[in-house]
DNA sequence: CTTGGCACTCGGGAACACAGAGTGCTAGAC
DNA sequence: GTCTAGCACTCTGTGTTCCCGAGTGCCAAG
């Protein structure tokens, strides 16, 4: 159905159109990448590839545009992922290198990727889920309240201020503190329910409203938080391209986290570290833009997604390099700190 | 000079203009605004307001437009600043009276200023320097690395990891903890580097070099962060308005920090809880945006600015009285906590 | 199967006219 | 003096027409 030649067309298409952004006829195609075919040669390949959906033109008399269709093929079996240069893995390297906590290192590997990328990047937090207690820390703050303060392996902070339902003595709350931290420290947080499910009975009877009072405060840090941070960059880069959709609902999907997890996606549970490429239709929520995303994190630990967001129209090889190469150098990132 | 009518005509353009974005002709206004007076007569005031340069008009028998000192005049002298509903009032507090932790604040109110406003909301993280030392937490976390966790009286937290210059067991890094809080405890960060100067000194001689590495960095952390953050929300809403700059510059200083900060101003010392308005020209580094913010924190006690972002072209009256309201309602919660 | 030729289609830009909104000016009315 | 009415003038925006050129589809010949 679909000859080498004519697969040669729509790669050449597309690759026209990402980078001129006007339809392309037959006779700059045959012209552009000697094909050593005429024109209306092309023009029947074209007609073919017309038929089958792969493209389609905006108007009669006008040259084709890729379909997302096109897109998909010319993805999946046209294109290769395409390496970042050498200066460009050392200034990833160095930049990443720099960051002082995990907040800082999720900005920065956003702001990273929106710029190598010219695209708006989009990066969710590491999840709780996977991660472990690395410490659990009560700070008596009134006679009444006191901080709860959770850290993670992954760098994570979770605090919260709980009210106590009656007054407690501060040598009390330490001791709650090393009966929490002999229990939890270095428990996965997705066991944390089931350890801490007896641990009211093991108390003295006095201790145990204010244990209760906390555990479920640490409960619900664990479940609301688990994987909702989203954060993105790059927005300007939106400025220029133009969506089916509007500016106006890309901008607004963006600060919608639900949404913008919906649109990185779940990992794969067969091979977390594929990148995911959903183009135009096939995105679901805003259609008319393209998501590259992968998952991040350390070998077999995966820890969250990241990715970018453009529109259908975008240079898939070099972006697909782009996302792997940082995900790959976060991952790194956080494995060592 | 300038007579109350003409006065009134140039508040009268400024309205229209503001709610029709088209340039308002005499006959409209005079018809609109019954100020009693012949289209011919607001020609007239309208060639004065416009010798004066208050108005402007696109060109040749187009309406007018009020100029950048034109909006100056109609907020400092011909508007009131307009308070919100009882509706939006109880709203607003709901809302923010449902956030967790300060991060949970900060981010419900720039989306709640957005929201409200239909601009871009800005609001910078409290100040570090204004607030006071609540615990300093230090957790180890392998036998060379430890945790520094400094959380303040506004709930909020930092964390660094910090690598030691030798071997420090437990217990030694337990007895300088509580030596960091006897010393710091409810002290204002600002005191802090006086009062540890000479903290190394009053330790073993075996504990000095470790001290000195998490003193730096706790020091580091407070100059670092000091004011620097500052989050925004609803780009979406500057989809629909044309900037003299162009909307890619816009977002492009939405995301550095810096610039917003410009942009939020200082607090001037005097009257810290002023609305400050800054229109078009006036504003540094993106001219043809207007910005209403102000400081918030309780009392006496500023912590931070907040503020929306628009085009010049925006209902003042109302962003004004938003901006006022939110700005109190979250000095109230962060008092609270 | 490929190629050259040819008639056809359609979008986009240039030229043009025209209606409508708005202005400035001047002379008269209060 | 100040306001008003009238009038001539100047624009922009819109609709129309026209034409060019890029690009196509189809057909017949190599």
């Amino acid at each position: 159905m679909l000859d080498d030649r004519k697969l040669a067309v729509l790669r050449a298409i597309v690759e026209d159109y990402v980078s001129t952004n006007e339809p392309v006829g037959s006779k700059a195609l045959a012209e552009r990448h000697n094909l050593k075919v005429s024109p209306a040669t092309v023009r029947n390949d074209m007609a073919a590839l017309e038929e089958e959906g792969y493209i389609t033109q905006p108007h009669t008399s006008a040259g084709r545009v890729p379909t997302d269709k096109g897109y998909r093929l010319f993805v999946d079996r046209l294109s290769q992922v395409k390496p970042l240069s050498a200066a460009e893995r050392r200034a990833i390297e160095t930049f990443l290198a720099g960051a002082v906590d995990l907040d800082d290192v999720v900005t920065r590997t956003v702001r990273l990727l929106a710029q190598l990328t010219r695209q708006v990047a989009v990066v969710q937090y590491p999840t709780l889920t996977r991660s472990t207690v690395r410490h659990v820390e009560l700070v008596p703050l009134t006679e009444r309240r006191v901080m709860l303060v959770l850290i993670t392996n992954t760098g994570r902070v979770e605090q919260r201020v709980v009210e106590l339902p009656e007054v407690v003595e501060d040598h009390r709350i330490a001791n709650l503190r090393a009966v929490l931290n002999a229990c939890l420290d270095g428990c996965g947080l997705s066991a944390v329910p089931e350890l801490v499910a007896d641990l009211p009975e093991r108390l003295p009877v006095e201790d145990r409203p204010a244990a209760a009072t906390i555990l479920s405060v640490l409960l619900e840090t664990l479940v609301e938080r688990h994987d909702e941070k989203v954060v993105f960059a790059g927005a300007a880069n939106l400025a220029g391209a133009d969506f089916a959709t509007g500016l106006r609902d890309v901008l607004e999907a963006l600060e919608e986290q639900v949404v913008l997890m919906r649109l990185l996606g779940e990992t794969s549970s067969d091979t977390p570290s594929a990148l995911t490429v959903r183009i135009g239709s096939e995105n679901p929520y805003l259609r008319g833009t393209s998501v590259v995303a992968t998952g991040y994190g350390s070998g077999d630990n995966q820890l969250a997604r990241l990715g970018v967001l453009g529109p259908t129209r975008m240079d898939y090889p070099v972006t697909m390099g782009a996302v792997r190469a940082v995900a790959r150098y976060v991952s790194q990132i956080l494995a060592a700190s």
